[in-house]
DNA sequence: ATATGTGCAAATGGTTTGCAGTGAG
DNA sequence: CTCACTGCAAACCATTTGCACATAT
């Protein structure tokens, strides 16, 4: 995978590029948000954030996470009576395959979105601005403790 | 499209069917549901509901649609800082393409997902069970009206 | 220096729950 | 006659907001 701390530079250049101050506890988001592979829910990234910054308010998370959304620098995946998960690794729409025993989630290949999109916007003549693709079902791991219980 | 005489009927159907009793408010919210083509909240539906019962409350709305989600009967979207719809005509996993302007959905036609699912569960090993699949992006109307305002 | 960001606490809003009373079967 | 359903009000819970204080620039 890319090196997450080119990441972690341009999110810090993006967010002072636009006028926006690097305090010490939006740097500590940063760096949870650039190297996420996992996903993590606002109060997951506020548990991590706790270890450096014990005073971290969760409101802060939020309004950070509401300010990089605002710039495209991440991407926030809102599942149903799951809340919202936050995606800072790849800030763009890009589908999902979630377990719905353990609540990993994947990051499948699938190159053939823009082709989709472009079929739908031609029959509905709506200009589609992003998307999501997302899969739920059992991942190899539940499938196996679903049929042979301990 | 389809009889909506017809889906009532089975709706009804599946209700009895599984022992559930069928109250008046009950058959009025079936009523509402088997014609739903516009994805109604459950807000929509209650307030069509009350024109009939006017006591009706939201809570026994939400523990129908919870009832008649349970038995397959409607298919629940949910929709980030939208809130749920829900689709009693067309209770399996479909594409949807939502107007961020005005919130109309539609129903595109899309046949390819089969599949695309075969393909993701191929990719990963999961056990692909449902998936959703949004566009969003501006209606025609919306288009011309954010070109030239009122 | 100054306005942006922080952290607390209170507000929000869609959804869920508890429970006493009601009515479908 | 009974038990599932209803309707009210209160509870939930993730997210948002208001405001006084702190601080990055």
């Amino acid at each position: 995978m890319a090196d997450s701390g080119e990441r972690l530079q341009q999110l810090i250049k993006v967010v002072r590029g636009k006028g926006h101050r690097l305090t010490p506890q939006r740097l500590a988001m940063l760096k949870v948000i650039a190297k996420s592979e996992e996903h993590p829910s606002a109060e997951e990234i506020y548990d991590r954030i706790k270890a450096d910054f014990p005073t971290t308010s969760l409101a802060t998370i939020y309004k950070t996470l509401s300010l990089l959304k605002d710039m495209g620098e991440v991407l926030e995946l809102s599942l149903a009576h799951v809340g919202c998960r936050y995606d800072g690794n790849k800030p763009y729409p890009h589908p999902h395959v979630i377990c719905t025993g353990c609540g990993q989630i994947l990051d499948p290949e699938f190159g053939a979105m823009a082709e989709i999109i472009r079929e739908m916007a031609q029959q509905t003549g709506y200009q589609i601005t992003h998307h999501q693709l997302n899969f739920f079902g059992l991942c190899p791991r539940c499938q196996q403790e679903g049929q042979a219980p301990d």
